[in-house]
Parts: C-alpha cells; structure tokens; sequence
RNA sequence: UACCCCGUGGUGUAAUGGUAACACAGCUGGUUUUGGUCCAGCCAUUCAAGGUUCGAGUCCUUGCGGGGUAGCCA
C-alpha cells in the first residue's frame, strides 16, 4: 500500500491527462511512439523523447512503437535508419513494433481519394511562392486559390494524373479545403501532398508525389492505434489540423500532447548545426566524443542509465526552460562514482625517486577498486623506487593549504608509503626534473605498523611498470553558454573551444592494460575515463576522459583561498 | 501589431483550493589513505494588480514578460 503512494507522488502534466483519460474511458490502453525522420543521428534532445514515450507505456502496461517519418525523401538515409535504432537499443529501450511511415503510403493515397470525394480537398495549381502570397500573413487573412471550386470530378482526374507522373514537380499540390481566414495559418487550406521526383530509401520510384508531414503524422498513429502521441511545442498550432484529418476520416483518434524540448546550456543540439561540425570537419564525425549525439555520448563513456537518469531528472513541462549542463555531467558522475573500478594513472609526469628504497626491490601493494563499495573487489600494484607524480602535487613553495608534496614536506602514496621529501634535482632552466624522498617503511598502507599521519595523498606510477596510454581529455565544445544565440557578426562556430581536446600520453598501473574498449574506470584524482574503440591501433590504450571528478581544490585556489 | 502556449529560489521540477517540497549549483562545517564519496546545516512567501473564497502558487479578469506559428521541411 505504502508503495502504490509513493508510485502517485507528483506526476507530470503528460501523465495527469493520462491518467484522466484512462478514468472517463475516453482511451482504454496507452500506446504511445516514438516518430524520428531518418535525417539525422539521434542527439541529447531526443533521448528525452524517447524516455517520456517508452516510459509511458512501460508503466502503464502499454506499448510503444518505433516509426520513421520517411516522407521527405530528398533529407532520409538508411544509414540514419540504422543508427537511430541503434541509438535506442543502447539507451535501453526496445520498441513494441517497427513502422515506416512510407509503409502507409497506399492508406494515405486511398483517404486523400476519400477527402477529394467528399469535397475536402482539391487540387492547386498555384505555386510555392504564389501558395504563400495567398496565404496572407500572421495578422491578415489569406485569400481562397483560384482553383479551390474545382469539381470532385476534375480533382480526381487531376490527383491521379500527379501520382501518374503527369506534372512537373511543384507544379500542382492537392491541399485541404478548410478556410484561408483561419486565424490558425495550419488551417489556411494546407499542402497534403507535392509532386516531388526523388528515390525514397524504402519505395524507390514508386511515387512521385509524396505526403506532407500534417497529411501523414496523425493518420501514421491512427492506423497504429496510437492513443497519446506525444510531440513537442512547435506542434501546438498543428493540433487543430491533425484532429481534423482524423474527424474528416472518421478514423481511430489519439490524442494529440505537446512538451517542451530539451535546452541544453552550451549544447547545440539542431541538426543542421551538427551536420556543419561534421560535414566541415570540426569533429570527426557523428560519435565525435564532443557531440551532443547519443553515439557521442556513448564513445564519450557516459552511461545509458544517466542519460535515463538524466531524462527523469529533468522532468517535463510546457515550459522552454534551459538545464545548466552541469547537471548532466553530475549525473554521469554519480552513477559512474558507484560503478567504476579505481585505478591510478599519471597525466603530467614528474620523476620521483625513493633514494633508500632497497635496490631492485619491487614491493606489491593490493588497492580497493571502489572504497565505497567493498564487494568490487581489490588489485594488485607494483612499486619500486623509481616512480611517476603528477607534476601539480608539488611545490617547492607552496600556500598553506596546499597539502601535497612540498620541499621539507610529507604525502601519503595512495595505496602505498608515507615519504618525505629532502630534494629536488633542476635543470639549467631550474625546472625540477626529479624529486628526491625516502619512504618510511612502517607506513605500508594496511598494514598499520605506524601511528603516523599525513594530511595529504597522492597517486603514483612505478616508472618501470607503467603502461603507456593515449589519453584524449575532452572539454566542451563551445565556451560559451549559448552558442545558439551569437552576438552581433558572430556565428556559432566563433564560440568553438580551441581545447575541447586535448591528447597526452599517460602512465597508468598494469592492469590497465587488461580493459576492453567501452570499459570505464575512474583514475584517481583526476576524472573518469573509457577505454576507446581506437585502442590498440597504435599499440597503446586509449581512453576518453569522459568527465572530471569534482575538484574542490581547484575551486578554492581560483577563488584566492589556498592560504 | 493575429492566433496559440507558458511565467514557482541561481537552474529545473513538484505541491490536484489548506499555508511552498525535491534535485542540481552555491555557501558553512564534519568524516575520509581520492581536496572524490559520504554526513549535517544554510539558501523562495510563487511576474504584477484586482477579484472569488474562511482560505489562492493553484480559480477568474486585466496588465507585463517570454516562446511558437506565415516550407510543396519535420
């Protein structure tokens, strides 16, 4: 009892009409779809979508479909087909039945034959610019096309001959008949179907005259038995429209619900914004670990149930609100915090030199993999006196918070010894090249032979054991909040970060070497990272930051606070 | 200057006429062999003005502000 109310708690607008619909018997099950057009890859954006519709039906014991909106030949490709169900499949998601939009096309040929009989539509032989002079603008009425009073008779003559190939394209149009003063322009007679001789991905040649998207979207979820089909905002004035073409028909009539989009702050997420990085090179491709694309996100190493987690987070409304980006990468970081095995690598090495370890000693240290989470287990790492640091853990000088490895000073080796350092070797230029410490035996880590204790810890790489990486350190792709909206002369290409990558090679402990691509870890201090499809292809494991850990330090030390 | 939609902390979402909740961010402090994690605390009277009501963030009116719409794109 208790956890069917905790299952009513606060439940959005979508799931509200749902729910109110269900109760009056107005739909007795919820099928929902998701309706992607084949021409683009799947992004950030559309993961939204896709959580909302498949999540809806799952907890309401109903179905959901895939539907490609192929109507636009001239924009579709297969290769998009395939990566968009790719897509889903690894966001978690399988849908209840595949359908094409293009496999409706003999149904929506027959019913506009239908709306041409009973006087609802007519052919037009006005063309596109000539079509929008008649249309008339946001505050004045449009006019009726001379050709609006043509006989059924003709009109059927006219419309076959179109489909027959008879016309050149954009020559005629077949429109509904509705009312060119409509305040809502939708309705001001729209475009059904346009003669258009291009090869579709699944009908070839076929037809030469294809349907609008308002001519197919709502009859594609009748014919499907759809009850709610969700959809964005932009949709709204559209509604009208889609619920006429149902009532003209007399067909199964779903319900029409519109959500606000996904903003993201410094995303841009559009499709023709994405193909201009890819087509003109300014990432690799589709899956380049900087793009807002769900394959990017994948290779970038977040994970499909923080993109759910994500999706769930933010909620839906009717609102055009914008998420600060920072919650997105905070939910990567939770689930990968719980998730991801520790490891120690070193991205900016210094030399560090035990000068009385025991000569050719090698000493194994076992290390947790998740110190919250005792059943990931343990590892083995191998440490001699010749070893790797991140150059930023030491200052010859350094502020009084500063508490890594400073002349005169002691750190702890993470999974390793206390050592105290007594010197530090300079080149001509007086940068240091090596740190000299010893290392106080009775502090091994575990063993707890020694009462004493340290402020600071620090990873580590026994030089002679380290792997050697590629390391590719990903930052965001614009600097700005909203390269959507560049300033004056400006295009968003002018916000691109020069350092949204970077590539090093890193020193990591051995068993790096034992990850397959797609695995993450966590290295320590320093971010989490997923092992990429490119590894081994110049013999070295690459990983992919994926995202930083919090860094508190940092933050105090930017705002003057280290001393 | 048409029609439609929307206005709750820094950012989002919730509160279904009964006295603003949750998350993220931020700030304090504590724990810690990751400056991570974790824990504790702090951080809004809901765009404005009227009205209905015993009672309004929720309902009504007006104003203000934001978004969408004039493809034979979706």
């Amino acid at each position: 009892m208790s956890e069917e109310n905790e299952k009513r708690e606060s439940r959005n607008f979508i799931e509200q009409a749902i729910e109110a619909d269900l109760a009056s018997g107005r739909f007795k099950s919820v099928q929902t779809r998701f309706p992607p057009e084949p021409n683009g890859y799947l992004h950030i954006g559309h993961a939204k979508s896709i959580c909302l519709n498949f999540g809806l039906a799952q907890n309401n014991n109903g179905t959901c479909n895939l539907r490609f909106d192929d109507t636009n030949p001239a924009k579709e490709e297969v290769e998009y087909v395939e990566s968009i169900m790719e897509d889903i499949r690894w966001l978690g998601f399988e849908w209840d039945s595949l359908h094409f939009a293009s496999d409706y096309f003999d149904q929506l040929y027959e019913w506009a034959e239908k709306l041409i009989q009973s006087g609802d539509a007519y052919v037009c032989d006005l063309s596109s610019d000539e079509t929008r002079e008649y249309r008339g603008t946001l505050t004045e009425p449009g006019k009726n096309s001379p050709f609006r009073e043509r006989s059924v008779q003709e009109n059927l003559d006219l419309f076959r001959r179109m489909r027959a190939g008879d016309f050149e394209d954009g020559a005629k149009s077949l429109r509904a008949k509705i009312d060119m003063a409509s305040p809502n322009i939708n309705m001001r007679d729209p475009v059904m179907y346009r003669i258009l001789r291009a090869t579709h991905h699944r009908t070839g040649d076929k037809w030469c005259i294809y349907p609008t998207y308002d001519w197919t979207h709502g009859q594609s979820d009748s014919i499907e038995e759809i009850s709610f089909s969700i959809c964005t905002l932009e949709f709204e004035n559209h509604r009208p429209l889609y619920d006429w073409f149902c009532d003209k028909l007399g067909i199964h009539h779903p319900r029409q619900i519109e959500f606000a989009k996904l903003k993201l702050s410094t995303l841009m997420i559009g499709k023709r914004y994405m193909l201009k990085l890819v087509k003109e090179g300014y990432v690799s491709g589709w899956d380049d670990p900087r793009m807002p694309t769900l394959s990017g996100y994948r290779r970038r190493g977040y994970t499909p149930e923080s993109i759910r987690k994500f999706c769930a987070d933010v909620g839906v409304a009717k609102f055009n609100s914008t998420i600060d980006i920072i919650r997105l990468e905070s939910t990567v970081r939770e689930h990968l915090n719980r998730v991801a095995p520790r490891r120690m690598a070193v991205l900016d090495p210094v030399k560090l030199t035990l000068t009385n370890w025991p000569e050719g000693h090698v000493e194994i240290s076992e290390a947790v993999n998740n110190p919250g989470e005792p059943t990931a287990g343990k590892r083995q790492i191998p440490m001699s006196g010749n070893l790797l640091i991140e150059r930023e853990d030491f200052r010859e000088e350094a502020p009084r918070k500063f508490f890594r490895l400073k002349k005169g000073g002691a750190v702890r080796l993470r999974a390793g010894f206390i050592i105290d350092c007594h010197d530090v070797v300079k080149d001509d230029d007086g940068n240091v090249i090596e740190i000299l410490c010893t290392y106080d035996p009775e502090t091994k880590s575990g063993a707890n032979t020694s009462e004493r204790k340290v402020k600071g810890t620090i990873h580590w790489v026994s030089a002679e054991h380290a792997e050697e990486l590629e390391v590719r350190l990903y930052d965001r792709l614009f600097t700005c909040e909203n390269p959507g909206s560049p300033e004056e002369g400006k295009t968003f290409i002018d916000y691109l970060n020069s350092d949204s990558l970077r590539v090093i090679t890193g020193h990591g402990e051995p068993c790096l070497r034992d990850h397959e691509a797609g695995d993450r870890v966590q290295f320590e201090r320093l971010g989490y990272f997923v092992v990429d499809k490119d590894s081994e292809r110049n013999g070295k494991r690459v990983f992919n930051r994926v995202v930083t850990l919090r860094d508190t330090w940092g933050k105090m030390e930017a705002k003057g606070k280290a001393n």
